[in-house]
DNA sequence: GGTAATATACCCACAAATAGGTATTTGTTT
DNA sequence: AAACAAATACCTATTTGTGGGTATATTACC
């Protein structure tokens, strides 16, 4: 079946590399390419799409913002996030967002087409998903609440590990530094921790990132 | 010209996909790919090789431990990085080892086959690269400098790892809060760095512990 | 015996972070 | 429509960290 594929990955060479391999293996696809966030949402704005492979962190903006976008417009097309990182509580919120597949990337070519083609929209479709699965209720319930990071948060601890100030924090995401301050002071008491060293303890230990 | 090129990486997806658009651009190669590191060394330690397509953290291995196995057998085959985390002091240790390129991810596919077919085994032939050089020695200053700390200064970094205050600190090995502050002033200025979450980064970069 | 490095400790001033509070807006859920 | 979570932003105050000095005692090395 004739399918229009839109890509959205800064990295170009996964990206080449991945419009490649689904041109050879795939049946009929029209494929678009962007590694820009900005020019792929100008595109889907005005155009048919029905299936959207997106990366995480697309050159510095949260991916799940692109896609939440994607959506409201194109309620009923597949959302399948490539991602290089693949963690309960990314995976909760893509669940959330109504994303239809979380595949990490090194996921076999055959596994992801599969899910291309599926007429299905389920989220636990893939096998390589379906590991991560178990524990995934108690992992939501049990951990997940303890901190309940939001992406927001998520991305300023990101900053403050690769050791910057709350002041070019500020200026890096577009907001007030009294903002980060505040994320800073709800980070702090959702963790239990009272400076940044604790912080980026805490994130080395539990893999907040790696 | 024909070139028998070796390829690494634990990401099957983009391991895949650049070898089709190698295939696709590239004149004459023959590929090999590997995604398992003890796998490909065996394969290279009795099997002639051109190029050395090599990605950092191969399946919790280092990567440059590999790299330096495959050197010892092939010391005039080039050996191209393509590492998704570019930072100097990785690029510092690349070329220390003899790497002939330190590629991003998102490099071009042009410019990867430009450094591909370049007869040259220069270090800073790639565009891409070139940007990440000016710092380059700074970089290997401070590399140097690590080694200039002292025993109560790395005593010191490794208690701000842990979280503790100055004033923690300082009562834990008995010694003045001031004389804390002293030691991190001088610490800061050698790695020349302004905060502790650049310090907790630098001794991580550096494997200062662990 | 002089020089260098190290550890110790203080002064001052300024920057940054922490922690309490309040408040508005937006979007989601029920 | 009401309730909620999230992101935004400010106020105040205190603590902690940073960086410029200076200074002394100890050890180590030529």
């Amino acid at each position: 079946m004739h399918k229009k594929i839109l890509i959205c990955d800064d990295h170009l060479l996964f990206l080449n590399g991945l419009s490649e391999v689904l041109k050879k293996f795939g049946t009929d696809y029209d494929i678009t390419l962007f590694s820009d966030s900005d020019q792929c949402q100008n595109y889907f704005t005005s155009a048919a799409v029905d299936v959207f492979l997106c990366d995480l962190n697309i050159d510095e903006r949260d991916g799940f913002q692109l896609i939440q976008q994607f959506k409201k417009i194109h309620p009923k097309a597949k959302v399948i996030i490539l991602s290089a990182y693949f963690e309960e509580f990314l995976v909760n919120k893509a669940a959330r967002l109504g994303v239809d597949a979380f595949l990490p990337k090194e996921t076999p070519i055959e596994e992801l087409i599969a899910v291309i083609e599926s007429k299905s929209h389920d989220f636990y479709q893939a096998s390589t998903t379906k590991k991560g699965i178990p524990d995934f209720d108690n992992k939501d319930k049990a951990q997940l609440k303890k901190f309940s990071l939001s992406a927001q948060e998520k991305q300023i601890i990101r900053l403050i590990i690769e050791g910057k100030t709350s002041k070019e924090i500020a200026s890096e995401l577009f907001i007030s530094k009294t903002t980060v301050d505040t994320h800073r002071k709800n980070i702090n008491k959702k963790l239990e921790i009272s400076n940044s060293s604790s912080l980026i303890k805490f994130a080395h230990e539990n893999n907040l990132f790696s």
